[in-house]
RNA sequence: CGCGGAGUGGAGCAGUUUGGUAGCUCGUCGGGCUCAUAACCCGAAGGUCGUAGGUUCAAAUCCUGCCUCCGCAACCA
């Protein structure tokens, strides 16, 4: 019987790179919420995809000399079997090249047009001639270049569609400062007044600079853009305009769309603007949570801190990863993920507590009842503190759950753990089994156990759904004792339950050797290059750099110039404002140290500088010239200096 | 003065809405137990709750200033 629907999605992702555990979160997350409301009894629908348009994908593919489509194909591959191997149970994989997706877009498109919402109108940004590409200020190379070619850009237009996003600022602003739409919610401020309160800019929905996506219905020059093609995917997905599928009016609106804090703003205001001029009901909540960081420092593979899960699922197993990111990812908070936190956790919580706990009641019952509880009880001291515990478990954990807080319902499932570990001490059952007459009471004191464990087992089946199965066959529940239905429930295993002793389920980890291990591995698979970034489409910096000629080589030029004078520009804090001495003339360059080098550092030192750099103004300072500057292995920036070289001197 | 958040025992956090003996997890130290995956249970040490004032019988909690850190925006020529 149904409770009703539940539809929660995860972002579709950009398949530009393999995915990594960022990826992994979000998606281990909406799966056991989806497997929770199933057990509970909801028609449940949980979405995820892959974006698969876009410039990036089509360059990638390019240079990989292959079609697009092949390309993402391949990687598809990849996450469809990490999802496989983590447990993931989604009712849809929605892929944007698919073409009932297609066909929703361009019909969406059509009728945002129709409705005046959608209009023609020029997009400037960085142009480069050659490769006939624009680029967002944050994809240019280090030198502010193009990307692709490193030939230097300027500014351009082309024409663009665009949608009116006004309309919709006061219902967006109502709906993230008076709805508990957005999770948590302490970021709506930040969004209403940096985007909403200045005048939303209407959203650029089209462009025909590059091919690979979906072409616009009335105007085959351009195809559009990403924001229309993946945030409809949350409705294509159900069927809306088009035949393939016809769920629409059971599941929309969502119930949760979850996504990690970068794309948080596509979510909270363009995602909302787009259904309301399509007048359609806004999705119930956006639950936003943090990065995962690696000891510290956000993850990258320049930096050889990539997680593989892949990797980490081999050693200890995909529920053990699940366990440990569902635990330690509070809403909204990043999370840091070392591999000793991680193997601590996955000691503490379920070797030595829960695995533990299974481990020495099962090898009691066996010890003194030879596995078969007799039929006997005797309720003794204890006893209903632990029963009381255990029955108001799952009604605790509901509630977490419609919070999408998955922590805090795990935090309430090892309390109970640790009650039952105290109850064993408490009631010593050792004792009991030396005294013949004690036999009744020492078999109460079994069942109850076996029954917390039972009802804590039931629970986590959502969030480690490989294991549990184990625990249950191990102190013989049968899949309908252990159901939901049950797990407010005591009593409900046979007075004389049979129990089947098996391998331990979670095998503690020797902490010194693994991270060792660990280690090992991370320096053989760390030099690869590619920067990553979970589903985002922008600031992407090429894989590898192009082999340029000496001409161009000989473009730049680098001239040493002395530290006339250096002060911190106010309303910036990366940025230093210089005067240089190039022997003769002064010039102003701006430079985004400012978290690395105090001003008065510098002055007097000589530095190298690109000379010859086109002007930009950078905070309202007109910058001319380039401070040269090394990216250091452990994230610092260092100026190279040198003093001994007279200034106005040139390199080459 | 762009906007917002946070500063609590060694680490990570709760408590602040509705002032009233400062709590949890990990770590450390001591003890207990032996059913169990050297696991489990108990106890102890350790905090002037960023800082300076203010309100109050009473402030981690309310108010004001300052310092530091983080996020967003801006931006890293």
């Amino acid at each position: 019987m149904s409770k009703g629907k539940f539809y929660i999605t995860t972002p579709i992702y950009y398949p530009s790179g393999n995915p990594h555990i960022g990826h992994c979160y979000t998606t281990v997350a909406c799966d056991s919420i989806a497997r929770y409301k199933r057990m509970q009894g909801y028609d449940v629908m949980f979405l995820t995809g892959t974006d698969e348009h876009g410039q990036k994908i089509e360059q990638n593919a390019k240079a990989k000399g292959v079609t697009p489509k092949q390309y993402v194909d391949e990687i598809v591959e990849v996450f469809k079997k990490l999802w496989k191997y983590m447990n993931i149970d989604y009712d849809r994989y929605i892929r944007t090249t698919d073409d009932y997706h297609v066909e929703s877009v361009q019909k969406i498109f059509k009728a945002l047009y129709d409705k005046g919402y959608i209009y023609k109108g020029e997009y400037s940004g960085n142009y480069c001639t050659p490769c006939e590409s624009f680029w967002t200020d944050s994809q240019l190379d280090e030198n502010g270049c193009c990307p692709e070619c490193h030939r230097s850009v300027k500014q351009a237009k082309e024409e663009a569609y665009f949608m009116k996003m006004a309309p919709f600022a006061d219902r967006l602003e109502k709906l993230l400062t008076e709805t508990d739409y957005l999770r948590p919610k302490t970021r709506a401020l930040e969004l209403v007044n940096n985007f909403i309160k200045p005048g939303l800019e209407d959203l650029c929905v089209s462009r025909n600079s590059f091919k690979w996506g979906i072409p616009v219905p009335f105007d085959s020059d351009h195809v559009v853009y990403v924001w229309v093609d993946a945030l409809s995917n949350y409705i294509s997905a159900l069927g809306y305009d088009n035949e393939t599928f016809d769920d629409y009016d059971k599941f929309w609106p969502a119930d949760v769309h979850m996504v990690a804090k970068d794309i948080m703003r596509f979510h909270a205001i363009t995602w909302p603007a787009i259904l309301m001029a399509l007048d359609q009901p806004l999705p119930k909540h956006l639950a936003v949570h943090g990065w995962i960081t690696f000891n510290g420092v956000k993850m990258s593979k320049s930096l050889g801190n990539v997680v593989d899960p892949f990797i980490l699922g081999e050693r200890y197993g995909a529920d053990a990863i699940r366990y440990h990111i569902l635990r330690e990812m509070a809403l909204g908070a990043d999370s840091d993920f070392s591999n000793e936190i991680m193997i601590k956790r996955i000691n503490t919580d379920l070797a030595n507590g829960l695995g533990n706990l299974v481990s020495r009641t099962v090898a009691m019952v066996d010890k003194y009842f030879g596995g078969t509880l007799p039929e006997d009880r005797e309720h003794g001291d204890f006893d209903d503190e632990l029963i009381t515990e255990a029955c108001a478990l799952r009604e605790k954990v509901d509630e977490y759950i419609d919070l999408t807080q998955i922590n805090k319902a795990l935090i309430e499932i090892f309390s109970v753990v640790s009650r039952a570990n105290k109850y064993i001490d408490e009631t010593m059952p050792w004792v009991l089994g030396k005294d013949e007459t004690k036999k009744a009471r020492l078999s109460s004191v079994l069942y109850n156990l076996l029954e917390t464990i039972r009802i804590v087992s039931t629970l986590l089946s959502a969030f480690m759904p490989a294991t549990m199965p184990k625990v249950f066959e191990q102190i013989g529940a049968s899949a309908e004792e252990a159901s939901y239905d049950n797990a407010e429930r005591f009593g409900v295993l046979p007075l004389n339950v049979t129990v089947k002793k098996g391998a331990a389920l979670f095998p503690r980890i020797d902490i010194e050797k693994e991270i060792d291990a660990l280690n090992e591995i991370l320096k053989s698979s760390a030099p690869k290059t590619e920067e990553k970034k979970p589903e985002h489409h922008e600031g992407k910096k090429p894989e590898g750099v192009a082999i340029i000629g000496i001409d161009d080589f000989a473009k730049v030029q680098l001239t040493t110039m002395k530290v006339v004078s250096c002060e911190n520009i106010k309303r910036s804090k990366k940025l230093l404002k210089f005067t240089l001495n190039d022997g003769t003339n002064d010039r102003t360059v701006v430079s985004g140290i400012a978290q690395y080098y105090k001003p008065e550092e510098l002055i007097g030192h000589t530095l190298i500088v690109v000379s010859n750099l086109a002007p930009a103004k950078l905070c309202g300072v007109e910058s001319n010239g380039m401070i040269l500057s090394a990216d250091c292995p452990n994230g610092d920036i260092k100026v190279i200096m040198v003093d001994d070289v007279p200034a106005g001197s040139t390199l080459r």
